[in-house]
DNA sequence: ACAAATTTGTGATATAGATCATAGTTCTGC
DNA sequence: GCAGAACTATGATCTATATCACAAATTTGT
Protein backbone atom coordinates (compact mmCIF):
# COMPACT_ATOMS: atom_id res chain seq x y z
CA UNK A 1 0.00 0.00 0.00
CA UNK A 2 1.52 2.86 -1.17
CA UNK A 3 1.00 6.48 0.71
CA UNK A 4 0.33 9.43 -1.37
CA UNK A 5 -1.57 10.89 1.96
CA UNK A 6 -3.18 14.11 1.79
CA UNK A 7 -5.94 14.96 -0.87
CA UNK A 8 -7.54 17.77 -1.98
CA UNK A 9 -11.61 17.05 -1.96
CA UNK A 10 -12.27 20.43 -3.59
CA UNK A 11 -10.31 19.88 -7.19
CA UNK A 12 -10.72 15.88 -7.06
CA UNK A 13 -12.08 14.98 -9.94
CA UNK A 14 -13.62 12.00 -9.34
CA UNK A 15 -15.47 13.26 -6.64
CA UNK A 16 -19.05 10.71 -5.99
CA UNK A 17 -22.40 12.36 -6.42
CA UNK A 18 -22.99 13.04 -2.49
CA UNK A 19 -19.48 14.98 -2.58
CA UNK A 20 -20.39 17.43 -5.39
CA UNK A 21 -23.39 18.39 -3.02
CA UNK A 22 -20.66 19.70 -0.30
CA UNK A 23 -20.03 23.26 0.45
CA UNK A 24 -17.06 24.81 0.79
CA UNK A 25 -17.17 24.59 4.69
CA UNK A 26 -17.83 21.14 4.69
CA UNK A 27 -15.12 20.25 1.95
CA UNK A 28 -12.75 21.40 4.52
CA UNK A 29 -14.18 19.41 7.00
CA UNK A 30 -13.73 16.49 4.48
CA UNK A 31 -10.22 17.32 2.77
CA UNK A 32 -8.88 17.85 6.61
CA UNK A 33 -9.69 14.13 7.73
CA UNK A 34 -9.32 12.08 4.34
CA UNK A 35 -6.02 10.78 3.37
CA UNK A 36 -5.50 8.63 -0.10
CA UNK A 37 -3.83 5.57 -0.47
CA UNK A 38 -2.66 3.24 -3.60
CA UNK A 39 -3.38 -0.88 -3.57
CA UNK A 40 -1.72 -2.97 -5.81
CA UNK A 41 -3.44 -5.51 -7.22
CA UNK A 42 -4.80 -8.86 -5.04
CA UNK A 43 -3.53 -6.58 -1.64
CA UNK A 44 -6.03 -6.18 0.51
CA UNK A 45 -7.84 -2.88 1.43
CA UNK A 46 -9.63 -3.95 4.56
CA UNK A 47 -9.56 -7.05 6.50
CA UNK A 48 -13.58 -8.41 8.12
CA UNK A 49 -13.19 -8.64 11.66
CA UNK A 50 -10.70 -5.86 12.35
CA UNK A 51 -11.67 -2.45 13.84
CA UNK A 52 -11.73 0.65 11.71
CA UNK A 53 -13.18 4.00 11.76
CA UNK A 54 -12.77 5.31 8.19
CA UNK A 55 -15.40 4.65 5.25
CA UNK A 56 -13.41 3.68 1.77
CA UNK A 57 -14.20 5.81 -1.35
CA UNK A 58 -12.63 3.91 -4.44
CA UNK A 59 -11.69 6.02 -7.01
CA UNK A 60 -10.24 3.72 -9.86
CA UNK A 61 -9.01 0.62 -10.18
CA UNK A 62 -11.35 -2.82 -9.41
CA UNK A 63 -11.81 -3.78 -5.89
CA UNK A 64 -13.88 -7.64 -4.66
CA UNK A 65 -16.15 -7.33 -1.57
CA UNK A 66 -15.74 -10.75 -0.13
CA UNK A 67 -16.78 -12.46 3.34
CA UNK A 68 -15.86 -15.93 5.13
CA UNK A 69 -19.12 -18.20 5.14
CA UNK A 70 -19.18 -21.21 6.50
CA UNK A 71 -17.55 -23.22 4.05
CA UNK A 72 -15.27 -20.78 1.89
CA UNK A 73 -14.90 -17.12 0.93
CA UNK A 74 -17.15 -15.78 -0.84
CA UNK A 75 -17.14 -12.63 -3.01
CA UNK A 76 -20.29 -10.32 -2.75
CA UNK A 77 -19.72 -8.45 -5.47
CA UNK A 78 -17.14 -6.47 -7.71
CA UNK A 79 -17.21 -2.77 -6.87
CA UNK A 80 -16.51 -0.62 -9.80
CA UNK A 81 -15.25 3.23 -9.05
CA UNK A 82 -16.39 5.49 -8.44
CA UNK A 83 -18.19 4.01 -5.45
CA UNK A 84 -18.19 3.94 -1.15
CA UNK A 85 -17.36 0.83 0.79
CA UNK A 86 -17.57 -0.33 4.21
CA UNK A 87 -20.49 2.46 4.78
CA UNK A 88 -22.34 0.01 6.98
CA UNK A 89 -19.49 0.43 9.42
CA UNK A 90 -21.27 3.76 10.18
CA UNK A 91 -23.04 1.49 12.49
CA UNK A 92 -22.95 0.56 16.24
CA UNK A 93 -19.95 -1.80 16.30
CA UNK A 94 -17.21 -0.30 13.97
CA UNK A 95 -15.68 -4.21 12.58
CA UNK A 96 -15.82 -4.67 9.10
CA UNK A 97 -18.01 -7.06 8.08
CA UNK A 98 -15.94 -8.20 5.28
CA UNK A 99 -12.91 -7.87 3.13
CA UNK A 100 -11.90 -5.75 0.25
CA UNK A 101 -9.36 -6.38 -1.78
CA UNK A 102 -7.91 -4.74 -4.65
CA UNK A 103 -8.00 -6.75 -8.52
CA UNK A 104 -6.21 -3.95 -10.25
CA UNK A 105 -4.21 -1.16 -9.31
CA UNK A 106 -6.47 0.79 -7.00
CA UNK A 107 -6.35 4.50 -5.63
CA UNK A 108 -9.19 4.49 -2.16
CA UNK A 109 -9.71 7.57 -0.25
CA UNK A 110 -10.24 7.06 3.64
CA UNK A 111 -12.32 9.28 5.25
CA UNK A 112 -12.36 9.19 8.69
CA UNK A 113 -16.53 7.85 9.25
CA UNK A 114 -17.10 10.90 12.68
CA UNK A 115 -16.75 13.31 10.16
CA UNK A 116 -18.80 11.23 7.12
CA UNK A 117 -21.44 11.38 10.13
CA UNK A 118 -21.13 15.05 10.55
CA UNK A 119 -21.52 15.48 7.02
CA UNK A 120 -25.12 13.59 6.94
CA UNK A 121 -26.41 15.14 9.97
CA UNK A 122 -24.99 18.57 8.73
CA UNK A 123 -26.11 18.07 4.81
CA UNK A 124 -29.21 16.88 4.12
CA UNK A 125 -28.91 16.26 0.08
CA UNK A 126 -25.21 15.01 0.85
CA UNK A 127 -27.33 12.41 3.51
CA UNK A 128 -30.03 11.73 0.51
CA UNK A 129 -27.39 10.96 -2.09
CA UNK A 130 -25.70 8.47 0.50
CA UNK A 131 -28.96 6.77 0.81
CA UNK A 132 -29.32 6.65 -2.84
CA UNK A 133 -26.05 5.03 -3.44
CA UNK A 134 -27.06 2.30 -0.78
CA UNK A 135 -30.40 1.52 -2.33
CA UNK A 136 -28.79 1.20 -5.58
CA UNK A 137 -26.53 -1.23 -4.16
CA UNK A 138 -29.33 -3.40 -2.17
CA UNK A 139 -31.03 -3.95 -5.39
CA UNK A 140 -28.38 -4.70 -7.67
CA UNK A 141 -27.35 -7.15 -4.66
CA UNK A 142 -31.08 -8.35 -4.53
CA UNK A 143 -31.15 -9.16 -8.26
CA UNK A 144 -27.68 -10.82 -8.30
CA UNK A 145 -28.49 -12.76 -5.18
CA UNK A 146 -31.68 -14.01 -6.82
CA UNK A 147 -29.74 -15.03 -10.20
CA UNK A 148 -26.80 -16.92 -7.94
CA UNK A 149 -29.58 -18.77 -6.83
CA UNK A 150 -31.57 -20.01 -9.53
CA UNK A 151 -29.70 -20.25 -12.59
CA UNK A 152 -27.05 -23.13 -13.11
CA UNK A 153 -23.52 -22.76 -13.63
CA UNK A 154 -24.25 -21.57 -17.51
CA UNK A 155 -25.88 -18.92 -16.37
CA UNK A 156 -23.98 -17.60 -13.94
CA UNK A 157 -20.85 -17.52 -15.62
CA UNK A 158 -22.26 -15.69 -19.11
CA UNK A 159 -23.98 -13.26 -16.07
CA UNK A 160 -20.30 -12.33 -14.91
CA UNK A 161 -18.92 -12.44 -18.05
CA UNK A 162 -21.25 -10.01 -19.09
CA UNK A 163 -21.41 -8.04 -16.38
CA UNK A 164 -17.43 -8.10 -16.61
CA UNK A 165 -17.42 -6.71 -20.37
CA UNK A 166 -20.40 -4.52 -20.23
CA UNK A 167 -20.00 -2.54 -16.67
CA UNK A 168 -16.48 -3.22 -15.77
CA UNK A 169 -14.56 -2.93 -18.82
CA UNK A 170 -16.82 -1.39 -21.17
CA UNK A 171 -15.46 -3.74 -23.90
CA UNK A 172 -16.21 -7.25 -25.53
CA UNK A 173 -12.26 -8.09 -25.09
CA UNK A 174 -10.61 -7.81 -21.80
CA UNK A 175 -8.16 -9.39 -18.89
CA UNK A 176 -9.50 -11.61 -16.49
CA UNK A 177 -8.82 -9.95 -13.24
CA UNK A 178 -9.84 -12.60 -11.22
CA UNK A 179 -8.40 -16.44 -11.20
CA UNK A 180 -10.81 -18.98 -12.16
CA UNK A 181 -10.77 -19.59 -8.31
CA UNK A 182 -11.93 -16.14 -7.38
CA UNK A 183 -14.60 -16.74 -10.10
CA UNK A 184 -15.36 -19.34 -9.28
CA UNK A 185 -16.21 -17.66 -5.73
CA UNK A 186 -17.72 -14.91 -7.57
CA UNK A 187 -20.26 -17.04 -9.16
CA UNK A 188 -20.49 -20.03 -6.52
CA UNK A 189 -18.97 -22.81 -7.94
CA UNK A 190 -15.81 -25.16 -8.10
CA UNK A 191 -12.51 -24.19 -9.64
CA UNK A 192 -13.18 -27.02 -11.59
CA UNK A 193 -16.62 -26.26 -12.57
CA UNK A 194 -15.33 -22.63 -13.85
CA UNK A 195 -12.68 -24.54 -15.70
CA UNK A 196 -15.13 -26.63 -17.47
CA UNK A 197 -17.68 -23.75 -18.12
CA UNK A 198 -15.37 -21.65 -19.63
CA UNK A 199 -13.95 -24.64 -22.01
CA UNK A 200 -17.37 -25.39 -23.18
CA UNK A 201 -18.33 -21.54 -24.21
CA UNK A 202 -14.68 -21.74 -25.84
CA UNK A 203 -15.47 -24.73 -28.08
CA UNK A 204 -18.97 -23.84 -28.51
CA UNK A 205 -17.11 -20.39 -29.80
CA UNK A 206 -19.06 -17.97 -27.96
CA UNK A 207 -15.79 -16.42 -26.15
CA UNK A 208 -11.90 -16.48 -27.28
CA UNK A 209 -9.79 -17.52 -24.49
CA UNK A 210 -6.23 -16.78 -24.89
CA UNK A 211 -4.38 -17.08 -21.35
CA UNK A 212 -6.27 -14.50 -19.35
CA UNK A 213 -7.59 -12.50 -21.81
CA UNK A 214 -11.41 -12.98 -22.68
CA UNK A 215 -13.61 -11.39 -25.82
CA UNK A 216 -16.60 -12.25 -26.17
CA UNK A 217 -17.63 -13.29 -29.79
CA UNK A 218 -21.26 -14.25 -29.83
CA UNK A 219 -22.85 -11.67 -26.81
CA UNK A 220 -26.36 -12.31 -28.62
CA UNK A 221 -26.12 -15.99 -27.26
CA UNK A 222 -24.15 -15.38 -23.77
CA UNK A 223 -27.55 -13.53 -23.43
CA UNK A 224 -29.53 -16.46 -24.08
CA UNK A 225 -27.93 -18.26 -21.91
CA UNK A 226 -27.69 -15.77 -19.19
CA UNK A 227 -31.48 -15.74 -19.57
CA UNK A 228 -32.72 -19.57 -19.25
CA UNK A 229 -30.25 -20.05 -16.75
CA UNK B 1 -57.11 -4.31 3.20
CA UNK B 2 -59.09 -2.18 6.05
CA UNK B 3 -58.06 1.29 6.08
CA UNK B 4 -57.95 3.10 9.79
CA UNK B 5 -56.60 5.75 7.43
CA UNK B 6 -55.86 9.22 9.33
CA UNK B 7 -53.01 7.94 11.68
CA UNK B 8 -51.69 10.31 14.30
CA UNK B 9 -47.47 10.32 14.72
CA UNK B 10 -47.41 12.12 17.82
CA UNK B 11 -48.78 9.64 19.75
CA UNK B 12 -48.14 6.55 17.80
CA UNK B 13 -46.54 4.06 20.08
CA UNK B 14 -44.64 2.35 17.57
CA UNK B 15 -42.23 4.69 16.46
CA UNK B 16 -39.35 3.84 14.12
CA UNK B 17 -35.71 5.11 15.52
CA UNK B 18 -35.96 7.03 13.11
CA UNK B 19 -39.35 9.16 13.64
CA UNK B 20 -38.22 9.68 17.19
CA UNK B 21 -35.61 12.58 16.10
CA UNK B 22 -37.86 14.47 14.55
CA UNK B 23 -39.33 17.87 16.05
CA UNK B 24 -42.82 18.96 16.27
CA UNK B 25 -43.16 20.41 12.86
CA UNK B 26 -41.72 17.66 11.50
CA UNK B 27 -44.37 15.25 13.36
CA UNK B 28 -46.62 17.93 12.02
CA UNK B 29 -45.60 16.76 8.74
CA UNK B 30 -44.77 13.36 8.62
CA UNK B 31 -48.58 13.33 10.10
CA UNK B 32 -50.34 14.91 7.37
CA UNK B 33 -48.86 12.85 4.36
CA UNK B 34 -49.11 9.39 6.20
CA UNK B 35 -51.83 7.04 5.91
CA UNK B 36 -52.10 3.61 7.88
CA UNK B 37 -53.45 0.25 6.88
CA UNK B 38 -54.52 -3.28 7.73
CA UNK B 39 -53.65 -6.65 5.86
CA UNK B 40 -54.87 -10.06 6.34
CA UNK B 41 -52.86 -13.19 5.78
CA UNK B 42 -51.33 -13.53 2.87
CA UNK B 43 -52.79 -9.92 1.36
CA UNK B 44 -50.18 -8.31 -0.79
CA UNK B 45 -48.88 -5.08 0.90
CA UNK B 46 -47.27 -3.87 -2.79
CA UNK B 47 -46.57 -5.31 -5.85
CA UNK B 48 -43.20 -5.85 -7.84
CA UNK B 49 -43.29 -3.77 -10.74
CA UNK B 50 -46.00 -1.34 -9.81
CA UNK B 51 -45.60 2.60 -9.83
CA UNK B 52 -45.40 3.53 -6.08
CA UNK B 53 -45.31 7.22 -4.14
CA UNK B 54 -44.75 5.65 -0.77
CA UNK B 55 -43.07 4.42 1.39
CA UNK B 56 -44.35 1.70 3.92
CA UNK B 57 -43.26 1.33 7.43
CA UNK B 58 -44.66 -2.00 9.05
CA UNK B 59 -45.77 -1.66 12.77
CA UNK B 60 -47.31 -4.92 13.47
CA UNK B 61 -47.18 -8.21 12.12
CA UNK B 62 -45.30 -10.49 9.69
CA UNK B 63 -44.40 -9.45 6.14
CA UNK B 64 -42.20 -11.42 3.23
CA UNK B 65 -40.49 -9.82 0.77
CA UNK B 66 -40.52 -11.43 -2.55
CA UNK B 67 -39.05 -11.40 -5.97
CA UNK B 68 -39.67 -13.03 -9.41
CA UNK B 69 -36.90 -14.96 -10.36
CA UNK B 70 -35.63 -16.30 -13.63
CA UNK B 71 -37.35 -19.73 -12.41
CA UNK B 72 -39.68 -18.92 -9.88
CA UNK B 73 -40.61 -16.13 -7.14
CA UNK B 74 -38.22 -16.10 -3.92
CA UNK B 75 -38.63 -14.83 -0.67
CA UNK B 76 -35.72 -12.63 -0.33
CA UNK B 77 -36.65 -11.81 3.53
CA UNK B 78 -39.29 -12.02 6.51
CA UNK B 79 -39.47 -8.54 7.88
CA UNK B 80 -40.54 -8.20 11.49
CA UNK B 81 -41.66 -4.71 12.41
CA UNK B 82 -41.02 -1.99 13.11
CA UNK B 83 -39.15 -1.74 10.40
CA UNK B 84 -39.59 0.81 6.82
CA UNK B 85 -39.59 -1.41 3.74
CA UNK B 86 -39.41 -0.24 0.55
CA UNK B 87 -37.20 2.74 1.06
CA UNK B 88 -35.20 1.72 -2.33
CA UNK B 89 -38.37 3.21 -4.17
CA UNK B 90 -36.35 6.67 -2.60
CA UNK B 91 -34.32 6.55 -5.82
CA UNK B 92 -35.49 8.15 -9.18
CA UNK B 93 -37.63 5.37 -10.79
CA UNK B 94 -40.29 4.48 -8.30
CA UNK B 95 -41.34 1.41 -9.37
CA UNK B 96 -41.52 -1.30 -7.16
CA UNK B 97 -37.99 -3.81 -7.10
CA UNK B 98 -39.95 -6.28 -5.42
CA UNK B 99 -43.51 -7.43 -3.39
CA UNK B 100 -44.70 -7.62 -0.14
CA UNK B 101 -47.31 -9.66 1.06
CA UNK B 102 -48.17 -10.00 4.43
CA UNK B 103 -47.63 -13.42 6.49
CA UNK B 104 -49.76 -12.28 9.97
CA UNK B 105 -52.48 -9.63 10.53
CA UNK B 106 -50.20 -6.57 9.91
CA UNK B 107 -50.54 -2.73 10.38
CA UNK B 108 -48.97 -0.46 7.97
CA UNK B 109 -48.28 3.06 7.78
CA UNK B 110 -47.22 4.53 4.05
CA UNK B 111 -45.79 7.51 3.98
CA UNK B 112 -45.30 10.10 1.08
CA UNK B 113 -41.99 9.38 -0.76
CA UNK B 114 -41.35 13.28 -1.17
CA UNK B 115 -41.96 13.51 2.16
CA UNK B 116 -39.48 11.21 3.61
CA UNK B 117 -37.03 12.78 1.75
CA UNK B 118 -38.37 16.42 2.73
CA UNK B 119 -37.66 14.51 6.51
CA UNK B 120 -33.88 13.28 5.11
CA UNK B 121 -33.12 16.79 3.70
CA UNK B 122 -34.06 18.50 7.00
CA UNK B 123 -33.17 16.57 9.93
CA UNK B 124 -29.81 15.07 9.68
CA UNK B 125 -30.57 12.70 12.75
CA UNK B 126 -33.52 11.53 10.80
CA UNK B 127 -30.98 10.80 7.68
CA UNK B 128 -28.16 9.43 9.83
CA UNK B 129 -31.39 6.67 11.83
CA UNK B 130 -32.40 5.88 7.99
CA UNK B 131 -29.03 5.00 7.08
CA UNK B 132 -28.20 3.18 9.92
CA UNK B 133 -30.96 1.09 9.36
CA UNK B 134 -30.96 0.06 5.67
CA UNK B 135 -27.33 -0.50 6.42
CA UNK B 136 -28.26 -3.12 9.00
CA UNK B 137 -30.52 -4.58 6.37
CA UNK B 138 -27.38 -4.60 4.49
CA UNK B 139 -25.28 -6.46 6.69
CA UNK B 140 -28.06 -9.10 7.94
CA UNK B 141 -28.80 -9.83 3.87
CA UNK B 142 -25.04 -10.69 3.23
CA UNK B 143 -24.97 -13.03 6.03
CA UNK B 144 -28.27 -14.79 4.84
CA UNK B 145 -27.40 -14.68 1.23
CA UNK B 146 -23.52 -16.31 2.11
CA UNK B 147 -25.79 -19.30 4.07
CA UNK B 148 -27.99 -19.62 1.71
CA UNK B 149 -25.69 -20.32 -0.51
CA UNK B 150 -23.07 -22.58 1.01
CA UNK B 151 -25.25 -24.92 3.53
CA UNK B 152 -26.98 -27.25 2.39
CA UNK B 153 -30.85 -27.88 2.87
CA UNK B 154 -30.64 -29.15 6.75
CA UNK B 155 -28.54 -26.41 7.90
CA UNK B 156 -30.88 -23.71 6.13
CA UNK B 157 -33.90 -24.87 7.80
CA UNK B 158 -32.46 -25.02 11.08
CA UNK B 159 -31.47 -21.62 10.17
CA UNK B 160 -34.93 -20.72 9.02
CA UNK B 161 -36.17 -22.42 12.49
CA UNK B 162 -34.24 -20.54 14.56
CA UNK B 163 -34.89 -17.25 13.26
CA UNK B 164 -38.51 -17.79 13.72
CA UNK B 165 -38.61 -18.53 17.19
CA UNK B 166 -35.73 -16.56 18.33
CA UNK B 167 -36.18 -13.43 16.04
CA UNK B 168 -39.73 -13.42 15.04
CA UNK B 169 -41.65 -15.24 17.60
CA UNK B 170 -39.24 -14.84 20.87
CA UNK B 171 -40.78 -18.85 21.39
CA UNK B 172 -39.68 -22.37 20.95
CA UNK B 173 -43.23 -23.33 20.12
CA UNK B 174 -44.98 -21.74 17.06
CA UNK B 175 -47.39 -21.64 14.07
CA UNK B 176 -45.66 -21.54 11.32
CA UNK B 177 -46.73 -18.68 8.99
CA UNK B 178 -45.25 -19.46 5.75
CA UNK B 179 -47.06 -22.92 4.04
CA UNK B 180 -44.02 -25.39 2.88
CA UNK B 181 -43.83 -23.91 -0.73
CA UNK B 182 -43.39 -21.04 0.88
CA UNK B 183 -40.67 -22.58 3.69
CA UNK B 184 -38.89 -23.52 0.06
CA UNK B 185 -38.92 -20.51 -1.62
CA UNK B 186 -37.38 -18.68 1.60
CA UNK B 187 -34.43 -21.48 2.22
CA UNK B 188 -33.91 -21.96 -1.78
CA UNK B 189 -35.32 -25.46 -2.08
CA UNK B 190 -38.41 -27.37 -3.70
CA UNK B 191 -41.82 -28.29 -1.05
CA UNK B 192 -40.76 -32.08 -1.50
CA UNK B 193 -37.19 -31.09 0.17
CA UNK B 194 -38.58 -28.98 2.85
CA UNK B 195 -41.40 -31.67 3.73
CA UNK B 196 -38.36 -34.40 3.74
CA UNK B 197 -36.36 -32.31 5.71
CA UNK B 198 -38.93 -31.55 8.16
CA UNK B 199 -39.75 -35.05 8.49
CA UNK B 200 -36.39 -36.15 9.27
CA UNK B 201 -35.89 -33.29 11.68
CA UNK B 202 -39.49 -34.66 13.50
CA UNK B 203 -38.06 -38.20 12.75
CA UNK B 204 -34.82 -37.23 15.09
CA UNK B 205 -36.80 -35.53 17.59
CA UNK B 206 -35.48 -32.54 17.08
CA UNK B 207 -38.54 -30.84 16.72
CA UNK B 208 -42.07 -31.61 17.14
CA UNK B 209 -44.98 -30.98 14.53
CA UNK B 210 -48.34 -31.23 15.35
CA UNK B 211 -50.26 -29.46 11.88
CA UNK B 212 -48.39 -25.73 11.57
CA UNK B 213 -47.22 -25.44 15.16
CA UNK B 214 -43.64 -26.21 15.28
CA UNK B 215 -41.68 -26.82 18.65
CA UNK B 216 -38.03 -26.62 18.78
CA UNK B 217 -37.23 -29.23 21.09
CA UNK B 218 -33.30 -29.99 20.53
CA UNK B 219 -32.13 -26.24 20.05
CA UNK B 220 -28.28 -26.91 20.49
CA UNK B 221 -28.69 -29.77 18.14
CA UNK B 222 -30.64 -27.20 15.89
CA UNK B 223 -27.93 -24.86 16.02
CA UNK B 224 -25.20 -27.39 15.60
CA UNK B 225 -27.01 -28.21 11.99
CA UNK B 226 -26.98 -24.73 11.29
CA UNK B 227 -23.49 -24.51 11.91
CA UNK B 228 -21.98 -27.70 10.02
CA UNK B 229 -24.09 -26.49 7.08
C1' DA C 1 17.23 -18.51 -15.09
C1' DC C 2 15.54 -21.91 -12.16
C1' DA C 3 13.00 -23.94 -8.38
C1' DA C 4 8.81 -23.46 -5.92
C1' DA C 5 4.37 -22.07 -5.84
C1' DT C 6 0.24 -21.05 -7.93
C1' DT C 7 -3.01 -21.66 -11.52
C1' DT C 8 -5.28 -24.32 -15.10
C1' DG C 9 -6.97 -28.63 -17.53
C1' DT C 10 -9.39 -33.08 -17.58
C1' DG C 11 -11.09 -37.60 -16.40
C1' DA C 12 -13.68 -40.80 -12.99
C1' DT C 13 -16.86 -41.02 -9.40
C1' DA C 14 -20.14 -39.59 -5.88
C1' DT C 15 -24.22 -37.21 -4.16
C1' DA C 16 -27.54 -33.65 -2.66
C1' DG C 17 -31.46 -32.40 -4.02
C1' DA C 18 -34.50 -31.70 -8.12
C1' DT C 19 -38.14 -33.77 -10.76
C1' DC C 20 -41.88 -36.80 -11.62
C1' DA C 21 -45.74 -39.41 -10.07
C1' DT C 22 -49.41 -40.53 -7.04
C1' DA C 23 -52.14 -40.10 -2.69
C1' DG C 24 -53.74 -38.53 1.42
C1' DT C 25 -55.13 -34.29 4.20
C1' DT C 26 -56.59 -30.04 5.45
C1' DC C 27 -58.60 -25.78 4.34
C1' DT C 28 -62.29 -22.58 2.15
C1' DG C 29 -66.21 -20.76 -0.02
C1' DC C 30 -70.90 -21.34 -0.90
C1' DG D 1 -71.66 -29.87 5.18
C1' DC D 2 -69.87 -30.78 0.75
C1' DA D 3 -66.95 -30.04 -3.37
C1' DG D 4 -62.96 -28.14 -5.14
C1' DA D 5 -58.70 -26.22 -4.13
C1' DA D 6 -54.59 -25.88 -1.76
C1' DC D 7 -51.39 -28.17 1.01
C1' DT D 8 -48.60 -32.15 2.73
C1' DA D 9 -46.47 -36.79 2.38
C1' DT D 10 -43.52 -40.19 0.27
C1' DG D 11 -41.32 -43.20 -3.11
C1' DA D 12 -38.52 -43.75 -7.64
C1' DT D 13 -35.56 -41.73 -10.70
C1' DC D 14 -32.48 -38.34 -12.75
C1' DT D 15 -28.95 -34.78 -13.14
C1' DA D 16 -25.97 -30.86 -12.31
C1' DT D 17 -22.16 -30.12 -10.05
C1' DA D 18 -19.11 -31.27 -6.26
C1' DT D 19 -15.13 -34.16 -5.06
C1' DC D 20 -11.03 -36.58 -5.80
C1' DA D 21 -6.87 -37.44 -8.26
C1' DC D 22 -3.33 -36.17 -11.24
C1' DA D 23 -0.86 -33.65 -14.84
C1' DA D 24 0.47 -29.65 -17.41
C1' DA D 25 1.28 -24.81 -17.70
C1' DT D 26 2.14 -20.46 -15.99
C1' DT D 27 3.72 -17.09 -12.62
C1' DT D 28 6.83 -15.57 -8.94
C1' DG D 29 10.66 -14.90 -5.94
C1' DT D 30 15.58 -14.98 -5.53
Amino acid sequence: MDLPGQVNCETCRIRSCAVEVLDQQELDILKTNCAGAVYARNERIFQQGSLTSNIAYVKTGLVKIHKNGPSKDQILKLVKPPRFIGIPTVLGDKINNYSATALLPTTVCFIVTSTFKTLIMRNGRFANEVINSICQDELTFYDRSINQMQKQIHGRLADALLFLADEIFEADSFDLPLSQSDLGDYIHATRESVTRTLGRLKADGLIQVKGKNIKLIEKDMLRKISKLG
